[in-house]
DNA sequence: TTGCATAGGGATAAATTTTTCCCCTATTGT
DNA sequence: ACAATAGGGGAAAAATTTATCCCTATGCAA
């Protein structure tokens, strides 16, 4: 695993937040998991973009900090399933606030998104 | 600049918003200039850990994706003042959504990310 | 006159995160 | 035998983000 050489800060509730949801693909795990995708393979068809290994490790993170748990079935082929704490249901309000915000205004984010990452 | 290499992709709305508001210090800012801190100098020592240069450069990005506002004093000393702008300032209940969620869960998420930084 | 404050930028190094590639388990179907 | 499926993990490379260092300029205070 990978030693950080930099110290955490945790000051404030931005902080906290930000050490257990910053990771590309965090926010969209947990919210397909809540939209009833449990299994690791639907949830890799749901978040092509990323590679396999990635969303493991932070599918491990969000375990690890007790947003998600995991459920091994003892069967051939593996199945997994993963669901939310109750600590993680909590966090759906603010990922809905997050994804309504940046659907009311598609449109100019779109637009200045692309023009910004022109030069 | 930096040329990225792998596309964005700005399919749904956590997607666009995660692309104006991805950044370590970015939330911060916007929430520092929306509480009255509007020079880089007094958001520099609100935001100490974070390096001179990737505030400015967080503030170009922030400038760029219209959330804030840059006005510059011609005098000299030089003075600056930044400013959200009206569609920077739809995203302050955003991230006060954010921030009282890390508030509201501190205890128990300093222990919970302490415990998973161990191992 | 040296030092500090103010604002900012270039170049380069370091830190961190994500991707790529390859390997392993065991069963079912071809 | 061999591929496909389902779930994982190590090692190393690539991508991306942040940090460090040094330089510009002016006016004011010790």
């Amino acid at each position: 695993m990978y030693e950080r050489k930099i110290p955490l800060n945790l000051n404030c509730g931005l902080d906290l937040i930000g050490e257990v949801l910053y990771g590309k693909w965090k926010i969209r795990l947990l919210w397909f998991i809540n939209e009833g995708h449990k299994r690791p393979s639907e949830l890799q068809r749901k978040i092509p973009d990323a590679s396999r290994r990635v969303l493991n490790i932070q599918l491990k993170e969000l375990e690890a900090h007790e947003l998600i748990t995991k459920k091994i079935y003892p069967v051939v082929p593996p199945k997994v399933e993963y669901s939310l704490t109750d600590f993680g249901r909590t966090l759906i309000p603010v990922i809905s606030a997050l994804g309504n915000w940046g659907d009311e205004h598609e449109e100019r984010l779109r637009n200045i998104i692309l023009k910004s990452s022109q030069n």
